[in-house]
DNA sequence: CTGTTAGTC
DNA sequence: GACTAACAG
């Protein structure tokens, strides 16, 4: 082997190994993300999680959220729905509570006391009855919207149980919710909470064979039309918002489901 | 399930 | 302000 072969074989191994060394750093500090996390974030949906538009992504047990400081309220909030947490438990309701994840200070509850509107959770409480300390972290303002209550206990409420009902005939689904933050919107309290005029709601779902998604966007009002009516892609619930929901999601994959306004693989029994 | 309000200390 | 009890869709 000639001088000038070694060299170039020493240069080589050097290259590759600070290559492989910083691969190791990359990997390193994913690994480091998601030991600060939480169950969601442990499991293979964590890389379900949308992107954030704020710069300010916050982890709980059993959900995070993106929060919008201008709005005073999530862009989004994202949870896996396994089929284990569905029950029946009735805690007590506990008072609502701020934050303090949220680094800009989250929404005090006052601001929605004589409103008019509802605390609507986004991350359902019901969702949340497989122990006391789950259901109570969804009594955060981080994790409340201001709806219209016929709203909430209506078209919105009914939404949310067949979520659970897809949760349970597919294994578990995998959820993220807000409001829509554009536009002209009005607000209540002293913090200037803002009155989505829009909601939606998409799931995933990666368990129970080939994977599938359904995107909801309602008008913020009652309706006593069928859920269906609301559905739309994922496309454009990511016009509306600019957020982009599956990321990870592998492009081929994500390009296809995410254009597709069909529910038909989805039961509406 | 989804919530609020009145009355009390 | 925190808490219970009662009430409503």
């Amino acid at each position: 082997m000639s001088k000038r072969t070694l060299y170039y074989v020493i240069a080589g191994v050097l290259a590759l190994g600070v290559y492989s060394y910083e691969y190791f750093l990359v990997v390193e500090e994913k690994a480091e993300i998601i030991e600060l996390g939480n169950e969601v974030k442990n499991e293979t949906n964590e890389f379900f999680l949308p992107t954030s538009t704020t710069g300010q992504i916050v982890h709980h047990e059993g959900y995070s959220l993106s929060y919008s400081e201008p709005h005073e309220q999530p862009e989004w909030v994202a949870y896996e729905l396994k089929k284990a947490h569905l029950s029946n438990a009735n805690f007590k309701r506990p008072y609502f509570e701020i934050d303090e994840a949220v680094k800009t200070g989250a929404a005090h509850w006052r601001n929605y006391k004589n409103s008019g509107y509802d605390r609507g959770h986004l991350c359902p409480a019901g969702d949340k009855q497989y122990n006391k300390t789950a259901y109570d972290e969804t009594f955060l303002t981080s994790n409340i919207s201001p709806q219209v209550h016929d709203f909430n206990s209506g078209i919105w409420n009914t939404l949310e149980q067949k979520v659970r009902y897809w949760a349970s005939k597919y294994n578990g689904v995998f959820v993220v919710t807000g409001g829509v933050l554009k536009g002209h919107m009005k607000t209540i309290g002293t913090e200037r909470v803002a009155v989505p005029n829009q909601f939606y709601k998409i799931l995933i779902d990666n368990n129970s064979g080939k994977t599938k998604m359904i995107a909801f966007l309602l008008p913020h009002e009652n309706s006593g039309k069928p859920l269906y009516d609301f559905v739309v892609s994922v496309d454009d619930v990511e016009a509306l918002t600019g957020i982009d929901f599956f990321p990870e999601l592998e492009d081929a994959i994500e390009t296809k489901l995410e254009a597709s306004s069909s529910y038909k693989d989805w039961s509406f029994k």
